[in-house]
DNA sequence: TTTGAGTCAATAGC
DNA sequence: GCTATTGACTCAAA
């Protein structure tokens, strides 16, 4: 819409250089508007007004900022609601690593000795510009004369003069979305031309097509900008220390994040609110930052509702609300440094308390419902018909009331001691990370991964604990896999005379197939092998439900403690690349919501369940176990050796690229194809890796949301959580 | 044909 | 050398 021209003249005829805004956008969020252009960047903000040649933004999607240099190379991405005004001070005052035109970024302010005249041949103001400037307010303003005006005679731009005719101009509206599509729409001549006859430029300039076929943009509509709420009109005059006191109060009233209250009504950081509330400036000694009171005058005259919207509307993931949440409750104290309580004593108090008072452990632990599945009596009849999995996430959550290990006496999977301990726990408030019908068995496909999934039904056949497995009950009481159960969630009690079928029966070195363990010595390591893959393969029984996070948990501080590299883990025990298993274990999701993936994590399980023995000997270091090739996993077929197809090469997105394309992700994750191949285009890509991009972002952002809403699945985003700081 | 889930495996980072 | 991250790939379901 706006555009401003101007001519060089070269030896070689008039060379005439245009930079017109063909788009125009207005950030409504922080008051700075760009003008977008084929060749040149205006860009104006409060105070500043700089001319970039050779800048290019251009619009990918609907909203993200691409600073483009001549060519092509990609400056800065940024969403437009991120969009601050220091970052447009830092591109158009950059000159390291912004390559310049050879105007320089101070060409506006003095056009003349570039050649560069804002007025026409005819030594008049040729062109009457529309100028869209936001002031204080948000609005748009109209000044058909703006810059030109504010020219003085040495051709040196005012820059006074210029905003006080930005201040005399004639509000348009708020540039929203529709208003933006029209100026867009507006603007689509080339900016940059060559020409032999001066008039030419003019006469395919968009603002002559402006002038010639003038719009009207609408008038402020209804408010999709939470921004536009807080841009009504300017007070006369704001008592900006009272105003920064009332604040204060609502902030604490309302355990109001700072850091997104800057964000959100400000725009800003933190830094800039926590400046405005230690010390207010007054009224009448601002300038530009009013905008920042004006917001906060604003804001706080909103109706409760519309404050917390405003707020609330778009925390990213709700980080600040839950600790927000946290941090309101009086149960939250803060905690001392050093925490001065045994684990142990802890638990015991906690499992105390819970039977004292009747605490439903769900309701206990992070406000979840009442798991129907806890109560033994009325819910077999639904598991069964349903079989209904149990999250592992909403069962980790009752982390808190695992009973320490030394408190828990070996508990076997063993007919002859289960229904003990199985009350005692119960009793004891304990959850079981492990839920299995008693009256369903395995599946007789011992490598069948899938039956998690599908969990077929077989008849349970009791078997009895094998006598010729390598492996004392002593052992086993010494070996730290009574804590298994705390993997498994039991969501029935088991009949007495059956043991837990959470092993295939080759584990238990069931004699009628014998499968007992070939030691060493006898076999060869391959047959060794094949046992173990037998008891790694061995499915749990249906219904089985297990507790991810536990099992993961424990296996990570195996590893540790043991010094079991994660690679050997992998090949052996877990059938995968370390890779994998390193998020599997990391990054652990919850047992339902798992579909084919549940394989490993039983693999994981089996081999916690071994004793130390056997578990160490499978991750042996000196062991050289022919592993046998990969097996399908989850009944998806073996990546055929025969026709290995091409992998193409791993692209490295350059920091730039991989910027540009996380922007454009979190403004639209599923772009089309014509978008993806447009983008591609842009950042010199290749479609496919741009639609990998996308499909592998979409993913891990889900898995990554899963896993807040289940912080305690995550132990990685436990940490970055608590970095978050500045909330009050 | 597109998308999601699961995974491999290259590679960055310590 | 080890682990975490992440681009590429496969398969199945929509």
């Amino acid at each position: 819409m706006g555009s401003w021209g101007s001519q060089a003249m070269g030896s070689s005829g008039h060379r005439v250089m245009g930079f017109t805004s063909h788009r125009v956008m207005w950030f409504p969020s922080n008051g700075i508007l760009g003008f977008i252009s084929h060749g040149v960047m205006m860009f104006t903000s409060h105070g500043v007004m700089r001319f970039i040649s050779h800048r290019v933004i251009r619009l990918l999607g609907s909203s993200v900022i691409v600073l483009q240099s001549a060519s092509n190379t990609v400056l800065q991405t940024k969403k437009y609601q991120d969009w601050r005004e220091e970052d447009s001070e830092a591109v158009m005052t950059s000159s390291s690593g912004y390559p310049r035109d050879s105007f320089g970024t101070e060409a506006l302010w003095n056009t003349e000795s570039f050649g560069m005249t804002p007025t026409s041949s005819s030594g008049s103001p040729f062109v009457s510009i529309p100028v869209q400037c936001p002031n204080n307010n948000g609005l748009l303003y109209q000044s058909q004369h703006g810059p030109w005006n504010a020219q003085t005679n040495d051709g040196i731009m005012d820059k006074d003069k210029y905003f006080n005719e930005m201040e005399n101009a004639k509000p348009v509206g708020y540039a929203n979305d529709e208003n933006t599509k029209i100026l867009e729409e507006k603007s689509s001549i080339p900016a940059y031309q060559f020409t032999s006859v001066p008039d030419n430029f003019w006469n395919s300039n968009p603002y002559k097509a402006w002038n010639d076929n003038s719009i009207t943009l609408k008038p402020t509509e209804s408010m999709d900008n939470n921004m536009h709420q807080l841009d009504a009109p300017i007070p006369e005059n704001i008592d900006t220390k009272e105003l920064c006191e009332k604040l204060t109060q609502e902030i604490q009233k309302y355990y109001i994040c700072r850091k997104y209250f800057a964000k959100k009504v400000l725009n800003k950081g933190p830094k800039v609110l926590r400046k405005m509330l230690n010390d207010p400036k007054p009224w009448n000694k601002l300038q530009s930052g009013r905008v920042n009171y004006i917001r906060i005058h604003n804001w706080l005259n909103l109706p409760l509702e519309k404050r917390l919207a405003i707020l609330n509307l778009e925390f990213p993931e709700r980080k600040c609300e839950t600790t927000e949440t946290i941090k309101a409750g009086p149960l939250n104290a803060q905690l001392p440094e050093k925490l001065d309580l045994e684990a142990e004593k802890l638990t015991e108090q906690l499992v105390q308390e819970i039977k004292t008072h009747e605490i439903p452990q769900a309701k206990f632990t992070n406000h979840q419902p009442i798991q129907k599945n806890l109560d033994v009596d009325d819910s077999i009849n639904d598991q069964y018909n349903q079989q209904t999995l149990q999250t592992s996430s909403d069962k980790g959550s009752n982390d808190a009331l695992c009973i320490p290990e030394s408190q828990i006496q070996t508990y076997l999977h063993r007919d002859d001691i289960n229904d003990q301990y199985n009350h005692k726990l119960l009793q004891k408030g304990n959850v079981y990370m492990y839920n299995h019908d008693p009256l369903l068995s395995n599946s007789d496909t011992a490598d069948s991964n899938n039956q998690y999934s599908h969990q077929p039904i077989n008849p349970y056949k009791p078997q009895p604990f094998p006598a010729n497995i390598n492996c004392t009950r002593e052992i086993f009481k010494k070996q730290p896999f009574h804590s298994v159960d705390f993997i498994l969630n039991k969501m029935v009690f088991k009949p007495s005379g059956m043991r837990s079928p959470s092993l295939d029966d080759s584990h238990r070195g069931d004699s009628d197939n014998n499968s007992t363990k070939p030691t060493s010595s006898s076999s060869s390591d391959s047959e060794a092998f094949a046992y173990y893959e037998r008891l790694l393969a061995a499915p749990l029984a249906n219904a089985a439900v297990l507790d991810t996070k536990v099992l993961c948990t424990s296996i990570l501080q195996e590893l540790e403690i043991k010094k079991i590299s994660q690679t050997i883990f992998a090949k052996r025990v877990a059938n995968c690349c370390q890779g994998t298993l390193s998020e599997l274990i990391r990054k652990p999701k919850s047992w339902d919501s798992l579909k084919s993936g549940r394989g490993i994590y039983v693999r994981l399980f089996n081999w916690y369940q071994l004793p130390e023995d056997r578990r160490m000997e499978i991750v042996d270091k000196k062991m050289n176990w022919a592993v046998p090739e990969k097996k399908p996993i989850d009944g998806k077929g073996i990546r055929t050796s025969e026709a290995p197809a091409q992998k193409k090469p791993r692209t490295v997105f350059l920091p730039v690229q991989k910027s540009v394309l996380q922007t454009i992700f979190k403004e639209n994750p599923r772009p089309s194809a014509d978008v993806i191949s447009h983008i591609a285009q842009a950042l010199e890509l290749d479609n496919g890796s741009v639609a990998n991009f996308f499909q592998n972002t979409r993913k891990r952002t889900k898995d990554q949301q899963k896993r807040n809403r289940h912080p305690q699945n995550d132990f990685q985003g436990n940490q970055e959580e608590n970095q978050q700081g500045d909330y009050y």
